[in-house]
DNA sequence: GCGACAG
DNA sequence: ATCTTGTCGC
């Protein structure tokens, strides 16, 4: 897949300034409702299905973003399922020419990201990023940046929380299922306190008391709503905590990173 | 000045 | 994200 608004491309050279100027600008531009060809509930384990009608219908391809470092170079590693079954793999590596930043994470990562998705033959119906979506300072977190500038529907996956406020304390976990909405705080400066801007969601749970597992933090990307993006994220996920095209992604990106000089 | 902060 | 063995719990 290709760039559709070259403007938004991550440029790691500009100020910090302008970095927050554009990602106001991408945030205006995105799309937090459904806008995608994919049902959720046709976007789990079972490669072919059947629609009412008895034509034969192929499951969406749902993509996996994840990266792995060494020393100053980012390995991008995508992998594209359908139905659970992996489809396409690809990967790049480019040099991070920043640190993290809370808030700026696209434009360390974004390069090397868009470059794995350029080797990609097959287009995903949706992407999986590993980082935040709508759940950013400006609306405009990883999953949001990549998607507005390929223009493809997107989810965010992060393992914590950057900000807004959680309906109810995240802390103990919850029973397999639960989704908790995050709505917007004074953090995020370009939403009216209040909006949905995503879920925390227990993908998986321990059967009994003293362990427990953290929810993961879902976000719309961009042409995905709240309620979609959670659904996608239940969908796919198969017994772990991280839906599997993430977990595929995670250690395809581990593998490559293996194979870096 | 203090706190808060994806990967 | 990354550095890393054992260890607690199911």
């Amino acid at each position: 897949m290709r760039v559709v608004r070259p403007g938004f491309v991550p440029d790691p050279s500009l100020s910090r300034e302008a970095m927050e100027t554009l990602q106001r600008e991408i945030a205006e531009t995105a799309v937090f409702e459904d806008d995608l060809s994919v049902d959720p509930e046709t976007a789990s384990s079972d490669s072919e299905q059947t629609t009412l009608s008895g034509e034969a219908a192929s499951a969406p391809l749902v993509a996996g973003v994840d990266q792995a470092f060494v020393d100053d170079r980012a390995v991008s590693a995508v992998v594209v399922t359908q139905g659970g079954a992996v489809v396409e793999r690809a990967h790049a590596v480019e040099r991070t020419e920043i640190p993290y930043i809370p808030g700026l994470l696209s434009f360390r990562e974004g390069g090397a990201i868009l470059a794995a998705l350029e080797r990609l033959e097959h287009d995903p119906d949706v992407l999986l990023v590993d980082g935040s979506g709508r759940i950013h300072f400006r609306e405009a977190g990883l999953a949001t940046h990549v998607g507005v500038t390929v223009d493809v529907p997107t989810v965010g996956v992060a393992k914590n929380l950057l900000c807004g406020a959680p309906e109810r304390p995240l802390d103990g976990g919850f029973p397999e299922g639960t989704r908790v909405p995050i709505h917007a705080d004074d953090a995020i400066e370009t939403a009216t306190a209040g909006t949905h801007v995503g879920d925390a969601v227990q993908t998986r749970q321990y059967d009994s008391p003293n362990r427990h597992v953290n929810p993961l933090i879902v976000s719309p990307g961009h042409r995905v709503s709240a309620e979609t993006a959670t659904d996608l994220v239940l969908a796919t996920a198969a017994g772990y905590k991280l839906p599997e095209p993430t977990r595929l992604a995670d250690r395809a990106a581990d593998e490559a990173k293996t194979e870096v000089p």
